[in-house]
DNA sequence: TGGAAGCTTCTTGCAAAGAAGATGCTTCAT
DNA sequence: ATGAAGCATCTTCTTTGCAAGAAGCTTCCA
């Protein structure tokens, strides 16, 4: 094969490019891992339930809050969407019959989210199906120990990158 | 608080919503986790190169490959795209100069895409500059063998889960 | 008290990115 | 030769971010 005879290197810069290589290779393999397990999970929610992540997401988010209730931009902000994202995730979900909006009597600026029966319903059923899901594709192939190591080592990168 | 005089349920019921809801819980952990470290990752990729997270994921399977070059099919399978989504990024990629389209010669169904000179460099430089963001954002903060049970991890639910 | 400047909060319009399905061309097998 | 299959492209639809704008709240100064 004749590619070293293009990008000619001295063996320190070679054995450097092959170190990074195995470094985005290695995070390569958590790229992958993440999204097949996510992606088997969120198919196996859409087709019982006919959610969308990110509506999934929102509905979790609701269904823990008290009332059942968050303003929009709390929630556009926890959900990581932008806050015209956010209103026209809202709009689809309304139109669903799973959120309705309230405006809140304190603040006119605000728009209060809040589930419907319906929605209340849908996100109990759903969660708890997300925890069955779960069990099977994560939590049993990876076993008790190795799911506390996989939490801690993500709770670690999560207050490392942090933005705010 | 008066949410339970609403969903009334018994003991056994309430003890298994808590624990589907920590279960649930746990994996939004490692949601963000990933996508915390995947985005501050990107964002510095595409601030120092200008690409977005697809064009390096392409130019990263290109450099790799044998003489710079793969049939799109087979690139668009392994970037996880579908063939008409690849076209149109296959199109910017060749407006920015850092592929090529090369019909090939023993299958003439089959179109090749190539690394331009522009887009090898930009490549090699743009995975050399991971690697390192790596080492400081992943490979620092989890510390060498946090690491290595992460990736057993994810390399075990890349085989639990995977489609084909 | 009054009112003006400056922030939030939500919505709308525009553009980018990606998925799904239909189309048409090339190749392979019988 | 002719039907079946593989492959790239095109079109359409959905989702999302960003920028701009309208409405409402707060602060501060006269």
């Amino acid at each position: 094969m004749g590619t070293e005879d293009i990008t000619a290197v001295d063996p320190g810069t070679a054995s450097q490019e092959a170190e990074d290589d195995e470094i985005v290779t290695w995070w390569g393999l958590v790229i992958e891992g993440y999204h097949v397990t996510q992606e088997r999970l969120m198919s196996e929610i859409n087709e019982r339930f006919d959610l969308t992540p990110g509506a999934f997401d929102i509905l979790v988010r609701l269904v823990r809050s008290p009332e059942w209730r968050m303003p929009m931009t709390k929630l556009a902000r926890e959900a990581a969407l932008s806050s015209g994202g956010f209103t026209k995730v809202a709009d689809r979900l309304v139109a669903a019959d799973l959120i309705r909006r309230e405006p809140c009597d304190t603040d006119r600026r605000v728009t209060y989210v809040t589930l419907t029966d319906h929605g209340r319903v849908t996100a109990e059923t759903a969660k708890s199906a997300c925890a069955e899901i779960l069990r099977r594709t994560v939590l049993g192939p990876l076993g008790p120990e190795a799911s506390e190591q996989l939490a801690m080592a993500m709770r670690t990168l999560r207050t490392a990158n942090a933005d705010e």
